[in-house]
RNA sequence: GCGCCGGUGGUGUAGCCUGGUAUCACUCUGGCCUUCCAAGCCAGCGACCCGGGUUCAAAUCCCGGCCGGCGCACCA
């Protein structure tokens, strides 16, 4: 049977050191991939692209955290309680089901916030029984997506391999305000390793227990998500999948997607604003940078239902791939203040910044301040968090604090989940009158995340040529491996010399070339277009006569001479595509 | 995690049914040759996924595991 792109490229990245499996010689384990030094190359290349654009002309600043994060951490941010699937296993045919779903199947009754013990319970109480067989269920289990670790000796300490860079730039929300001077907004990339245990990976690079990202979290003020270079973007034309359309089924699958530009697409109410708006076009342009096909990009908003626990919004930068189809390569979140506010909750430090007004203007607040006897007593350790709660309100939630507490004598106040109810002698309200110069804000954060290894596969495959004689992968220069090949026409006279000589003056000039003369020149040709070389130099009998050389380009095998004092600058300018 | 199928040098394979440690081609390495797109000649390196069982003897038969593909489930 014919090989299909996906096995084709997987062969030719494991024979010429693109990708391979980890662990191989012990069996192998699925989910983990090693990249050979071919791949290291490519997606170190792809990184610098990534940098060259948001660290160097967006004027983002990228920091970097350690992958291994303490359960505090993941626990405030959503990770230990909605990162996991409660499982249940058939005792007769060991199918394995979402504990949850089965009993609101069975039974109707909503599951939402339940325990394992009671919904272990609920399966007693309703019978449920397992939906494939009918046979007896076991016990639910917790089955947490993450890699679970203890920190120090004796392991007192949980900690998890980290399932996103995202939170170790929260985390730092403090300093990083600091190093950009308290002005919004801000963009803090972080680049590595993080980790899911996933149930069954497949599909190779697709879908890794241990992969790479490349993340952006931009913070914005929450009522200022215009972006002021929105017009440098607004004409570029993105094909977008909306959720509605999707939803709608008078359309046909071709028919969902439309071709618009950014700016209409904002003005429209298609993308709810300039930023997520901003960052699509340049997901866009840097897809486009490194050599992605740009008819197999599309942008898709996510449905409701399949939307992260801290997203309100989310578009995925999607690329085709022959056989996986549509794949998820970045994710344009909208994640609120989400983790600001919950890191704010559970470590009791207040996460805002200051923003100043454009003129100072007095107002009538109120001073809420707890009363620390009576709640210290009631709440004991969850105060800091009440006390972070209260000293983060807007003035707008003030009031409506103030307005609640006097006329029904109390406000529930919902932290992260929990539920606390403030009476009225809790708290000493004061209205005072108040000159305001600014005020405090719990940005909202703009996350673009990439997934690096998927867009590496994704532009091996959309960079893999076939023509009757060869197979080539046309990378651009920038992003290609090996910049160039060096060759002495024959192994005669001093042409091996030479072309050595030429090789090492290459890598002393910063461009990476290999040497080789085994074999013919054709099949030398061949081997350097199967590795995505995009110059091949040639030392001819011409070279000893004149000091030239020739240089031949891999996808259209044209020729041209070119000066040896000269071909640094040449194969320089020629590197910048 | 379940079911079905598969796993032999770097690659593609023959051998498996009917047990006696492996075929062929390409690639690769060294040499000869070769003045521009996988030419030729000589020599060489290189494999039965792992573990257990049956047997005098296992690539071959049986069981388990791992990995891969497909289907189901999962993918926040």
């Amino acid at each position: 049977m014919e090989k299909d792109v996906y096995e084709k490229i997987m062969d030719l990245a494991r024979r010429r050191g693109y990708l391979w499996s980890s662990f191989e010689i012990y069996g192998g384990i699925a989910g983990f991939v090693d990249y050979g030094p071919l791949g290291c190359l490519l997606k170190n290349n792809i990184i610098s692209k990534f940098r060259e654009q948001y660290i160097v002309k967006e004027g983002f600043y990228e920091i970097e955290s350690p992958t291994v994060t303490p359960y505090e951490v993941l626990k405030a941010s959503g990770h230990v309680d909605n990162f996991t699937d409660p499982i249940v296993e058939c005792k007769n045919c060991l199918e394995s089901f979402r504990a949850d779903h089965l009993i609101e199947e069975f039974a109707d009754v909503d599951t939402e916030g339940k325990t394992l013990k009671e919904l272990d319970e609920l399966i007693k109480k309703y019978n449920v029984r397992c939906p494939k067989c009918g046979g007896e269920l076991g016990e639910v289990k917790k089955f947490n997506l993450m890699f679970v670790t203890s920190i120090g000796p004796g392991g007192k300490r949980t900690g998890y391999m980290r399932p996103e860079t995202a939170q170790g730039i929260f985390i730092q929300f403090r300093r990083l305000a600091q190093f950009f001077r308290n002005k919004l907004p801000f963009g803090v990339v972080q680049i590595g390793k993080s980790y899911r245990n996933e149930i069954s990976p497949r599909q190779g690079v697709i879908r890794l227990r241990e992969f790479t990202q490349a993340e952006i979290e931009y913070f914005v003020h929450p009522e200022r998500k215009e972006h002021e270079k929105f017009d440098l973007v607004k004409d570029e034309v993105v094909p977008l999948l909306p959720a509605e359309r999707q939803m709608d089924e008078n359309l046909k699958e071709d028919e969902k997607v439309i071709k618009i530009s950014i700016g209409e697409a904002v003005e429209k109410g298609i993308i709810r604003h300039q930023t997520i708006a901003y960052f699509i076009a340049l997901t866009k342009r840097f897809l486009e940078a490194i050599g992605i096909d740009k008819d197999k990009i599309r942008f898709r908003q996510h449905l409701p239902n399949e939307m992260a626990h801290y997203a309100i919004d989310c578009w995925d930068a999607e690329i085709y791939t022959e056989r996986f189809g549509w794949i998820e390569c970045v994710g344009i979140a909208d994640r609120t203040d989400y983790d600001l506010r919950s890191h704010s909750a559970h470590s009791g430090v207040e996460l805002s910044i200051f923003v100043e007004l454009d003129e100072e203007r007095e107002i009538e607040t109120y001073e809420i301040n707890l009363n620390y006897k009576v709640v210290g007593r009631i709440f004991k350790k969850d105060t800091k968090a009440i006390e972070a709660y209260i000293n983060n309100l807007s003035e707008k939630e003030k009031e409506e604090f103030v307005k609640n507490i006097e006329n029904n004598g109390k406000v529930i106040i919902n932290i992260d989940g929990k539920e606390f109810e403030i009476l009225k002698d809790y708290v000493e309200i004061k209205k005072v009158k108040k000159v305001i110069k600014g005020e405090k804000v719990i940005p909202h954060v703009i996350e673009p995340s990439y997934g690096i290894d998927r867009i590496t596969y994704c532009l091996l495959e959309h960079s893999y040529r076939e023509e009757e004689d060869r197979v080539y992968l046309d990378l651009k220069p920038s992003i290609a491996p090996i910049k160039a090949y060096v060759l002495p026409l024959v192994n005669k006279d001093d042409m091996p010399k030479i072309a050595k000589e030429i090789n090492q003056m290459l890598r002393e000039s910063g461009i990476i070339a290999e040497y080789d003369d085994s074999g013919a020149i054709g099949r030398r040709y061949m081997r350097a277009d199967e590795i995505g070389v995009p110059f091949c130099i040639t030392v001819d009998g011409q070279t000893l006569k004149d000091k030239t050389v020739t240089v031949r380009e891999r996808n259209t095998r044209e020729q041209v001479r070119v000066k040896i004092d000269e071909l640094i600058n040449y194969l320089k300018e020629k590197l910048k595509e």
